[in-house]
RNA sequence: GUCUCUGUAGCUCAGUGGAUAGAGCGUCUGCCUCCGGAGCAGAAGGCCACAGGUUCAAGUCCUGUCAGGGACGCCA
């Protein structure tokens, strides 16, 4: 909300001093401004005069001096400091802050969230996992990192949908339908053989019951072919239905499923090859037909139909994009695990090829997810029984926790995921201590009510708010729309889950040091603001953008609060 | 071997080229007459893996080395 407004002041008193000739500026350059690490440097500041220095031959503090001279004093700037080197210090008008949380309160926690994206369509899609079997943690973690960056670019003023690419065809799912045609015919007590290499995990069993129970008595009898096709579709069906029941249990929604295989079934694929052909972009040689990945920074090139005429994967995933390309997606974003990283080049290669810009497709790679229980490491294995799924995960720890924990880790980094901490419901909890801070707000504002007051910030503020953790609170408040944005730009939704806790933990300091309820009226009135304000922003972040409840109240501490004083 | 991510406090991690490197947990010490103590305050704890370079300024950018994760199919 302010930062915007800093630099553009700073602009303005550039401008001025060219215009006076103190300053010979060609060009008015992009002003950046940040917040000082130590707050004793003011609010936010800026290195303008020391970027200039060198352009200009002149000494930065000389600069600086200059433009804070033409520096016009308006509502948001209160006052301004020069530091050696050559710093210039802004420190924001406590009215100003005051106004923000007031604007805050009125228009909700979205207030003055820049709508940079302009209404341009964005297709997200993310978890896209065979349905071969359970969602494990890793796939999980996708589903948060998708679905909360889907809302946080649609709060910055994207058209966002979400996709899952169902990939349901080819050997894999031939494999899965004869390792489950195994299970079944042991079930029936026939002698059965697993097929080398074949799914073993313990819902291949669930799936071979579920078929039992769901086709006719006399399948069992069919000849193998028949009954691995038939299989096939059906465990599909399965598998799928499983993931499905995961990602809502994570608070994750797509818009659409889209099946591999009916991009087959609608000459999707021979279409897509035909114009990469037709455009020069594929050739034949050794009897494949081969994408020229390579002119886009691609290490080799690339099979896209085989020797034997069948497409490959990347054939049907470039007919995949393509036809997103054409529904008219002004951005594509693929969210992709790192054990696909060495896929990314060739897909955009492919986008490319398609006609996209090389910007027009983002990549965003999440690293893997080290499952630990009690700081013993689990195994994720697809093909043993004993891996941890998604589900089991979401079961034990609660969609909130579940969600917090997978986001609020940088996707570069690996993320250690501990079952047995999230579950704890304690302050080694972050989840647990920014909901806590909303709770306490209701609670606060339950018992004003009461009294008959009700949240407003009134007009004479600067007298009023004057303890340091109401200013450091009201600051937050205003960075909150400058952060968003900022997340939403670098793709980067832990920001959000580190910006939650840092304004709770200002929260709980302001509690700590100020009470709310006064027998000063003005002073309750402002500081009931305050707190409301605080409200509308974690409850924006959190329900909103990272899809994790805000309760009024926390249930288990009223159990334990009367257990306690019993 | 090539590509890629990571390496910062005992642990898990922040740190958009700027000022004295931060948070949570853990450890130690304080704070409940009072709006919810799942909280707050304080202390201890660091050659930012290592070596060069770029510049007014490097934890941050570049190159190399070392260590750990992941990937290198006419699999999906």
């Amino acid at each position: 909300m302010l930062k915007q407004a800093i630099a553009d002041a700073l602009k303005d008193a550039l401008t001025r001093a060219s215009a006076a000739g103190e300053l010979t500026l060609e060009t008015v350059p992009e002003v950046g401004v940040e917040t000082p690490r130590d707050p004793d440097h003011g609010d936010y500041a800026t290195n303008l005069a020391m970027v200039l220095a060198k352009p200009l031959r002149m000494p930065p503090l000389k600069i600086a001096e200059t433009i804070v001279r033409h520096l016009a004093k308006d509502d948001t700037i209160g006052s301004v400091s020069i530091a050696a080197p050559g710093f210039i210090n802004v420190r924001v008008a406590t009215n100003r802050l005051a106004e923000c949380a007031r604007t805050i309160l009125q228009q909700g926690g979205a207030a003055g969230i820049q709508p940079f994206g302009q209404g341009q369509r964005v297709l997200l899609e993310y978890v896209s996992a065979n349905p071969t079997g359970p969602l494990h943690v890793g796939h999980a973690r996708w589903a948060v990192i998708g679905s909360t960056l889907a809302s946080l670019l649609q709060a910055v003023g994207f058209e966002t949908h979400q996709e899952f690419y169902i990939n349901d065809a080819g050997n894999q799912m031939r494999l899965l339908g004869a390792s489950v045609d195994a299970r079944m015919q042991e079930l029936a007590g026939r002698a059965s053989k697993m097929p080398e290499d074949g799914y073993q995990g313990a819902y291949i069993r669930e799936v071979a019951q579920a078929a039992r129970e769901h086709l006719d008595a006399s399948f069992v009898g069919l000849p193998v072919e028949a009954r691995v096709a038939t299989l096939t579709g059906f465990a599909r069906d399965y598998l799928l239905e499983l993931q499905k029941r995961t990602l809502l249990a994570l608070n994750t929604h797509f818009d659409v499923f889209y099946s591999e295989t009916t991009l087959h079934e609608q000459d999707r694929v021979s279409e897509a090859i035909a114009r990469l052909k037709q455009t020069g972009h594929l050739y034949e040689h050794e009897g494949a037909w081969w994408l020229r990945s390579t002119a886009y920074g691609d290490d080799k090139d690339r099979v896209v139909v085989r020797e034997n005429g069948q497409p490959t994967y990347l054939a049907a995933d470039i007919a995949y994009h393509w036809d997103k390309l054409r529904r008219g997606y002004d951005r594509l974003i693929d969210i992709l695990g790192a054990d696909h990283h060495g896929y990314v080049a060739r897909i955009r290669a492919a986008v490319q090829a398609l006609g996209g810009q090389d910007d027009t497709l983002a990549v965003v790679i999440g690293q893997m997810v080290n499952l630990f229980r009690d700081g013993e490491p689990v195994r994720m294995s697809k093909r043993t029984g004993d891996m941890v799924t998604a589900q089991e995960v979401v079961d034990e720890v609660g969609t909130d926790a579940a969600r917090y924990f997978l986001v609020m880790r940088s996707t570069d980094s690996t993320l250690d995921f501990d079952l047995a901490l999230a579950k704890r419901e304690s302050a080694d909890n972050p989840v647990f201590y920014v909901q806590y801070a909303h709770a306490r707000i209701c609670s606060i504002i339950r018992v004003a009510d009461e009294q008959g007051l009700s949240p407003e910030v009134g007009e004479t503020s600067e007298t009023v708010f004057i303890h340091p953790s109401e200013r450091q609170l009201l600051l937050k408040l205003a960075s909150y729309s400058d952060e968003v944005v900022a997340a939403a730009k670098a793709l980067e939704p832990y920001r959000l889950a580190r910006y939650a806790q840092e304004l709770a933990s200002l929260f709980h300091q302001f509690y700590a040091h100020c009470r709310v309820l006064t027998d000063d009226r003005v002073v309750t009135q402002a500081r009931l603001g305050l707190i409301a304000a605080t409200r509308e922003i974690l409850r924006h972040v959190l329900v909103d953008l990272l899809g994790v409840t805000a309760p009024l109240r926390m249930a288990s501490l009223t159990e334990e609060g009367a257990s306690a004083q019993a």
